[in-house]
DNA sequence: TTGCATCCGGTACCAAGGTACGGGCTTACC
DNA sequence: GGTAAGCCCGTACCTTGGTACCGGATGCAA
């Protein structure tokens, strides 16, 4: 019968993931651990489609799958005390992707530069005082244009 | 005698990385094994700290360890055939950044419009048509925020 | 009841760029 | 010459988000 619920690999291909994706996904605390099978195989209620598409989505605006966690939680039991909430963690969010905006529009600006000066070597320009690339400045920042 | 040579923990200070990090680009090819000291210490020259600068810049630019070993070599044996220089590498990264640039503000103005529209629970949001959270379109791209 | 697809848990592995640890030798300075 | 700091090598470990493999058990249909 199809009321017992969803099989793994159903729900896998439901959300488009992967089957051990699931059990990642409960080891580490986003679904919770489903009903079983007398054989002791998982049984999903239909509505975790549904909260992996909530996952995907948050993991797709920047979430960590720790504070996709969080934020699942913070929903749950309503703990909110103001700086708990998907607003509060949204804002945070937004100036972390604001900031990341920032870093790489410097680094793009830096590579149209490097292309417009015809830099094609970069041990002589490091040598040259008039190439744009900020081997000096640059040095000193450690997050790199992946991060 | 300040003559012969850097030695790892000078080198390493100078250029503001840790010591295990030389080893470890030193095992990439980034750097070239150094001079040693009759007991087997390396003995770097100085411009082996403006070589580290290079490399961290052009880290710093997005390019990769191994990307960044390729580009350190083109330069070196001119091999260049016009697609394998800086100029031409930078121009891929730089289209690289560029679509991480585009694909990050569409993250970022998806945050502001669920800070505008008030969300506070991605559950609930998930239940009700009106969320500007995109639950079923971006549940397809697989690549996230941080990539 | 047989056969095949699926699922189980546990563990190992992947990328990338390092960082840490341990046991033992070298170097530098007093 | 003594002592402490520094360095050697090899190896293991870290992060994040999964993925792969294994031997064995289960589910389901014919």
């Amino acid at each position: 019968m199809t009321g017992s619920g969803l099989r793994s690999g159903e729900l896998a291909d439901a959300a488009g993931v992967n089957v051990q994706t699931l059990r990642y996904y409960e080891r580490r605390g986003l679904l919770a651990s489903p009903q079983r099978s007398p054989g002791g195989h998982r049984l999903y209620p239909s509505d975790a489609v549904t909260l992996l598409r909530i996952i995907k989505t948050a993991q797709r605006l920047g979430f960590t799958l720790d504070e996709v966690a969080g934020l699942l939680d913070a929903g749950r039991h309503r703990h909110r005390r103001r700086d708990n909430g998907l607003q509060a963690r949204a804002g945070e969010k937004l100036a972390e992707v604001e900031r990341r905006l920032a870093d790489l529009t410097v680094i793009r600006d830096t590579l149209r530069a490097a292309i417009s000066a015809g830099c094609d070597d970069l041990v002589a320009c490091a040598g040259s005082a008039c190439c744009p690339l900020p081997f000096v400045e640059l040095a000193e920042r450690t997050d790199r244009a992946d991060t």
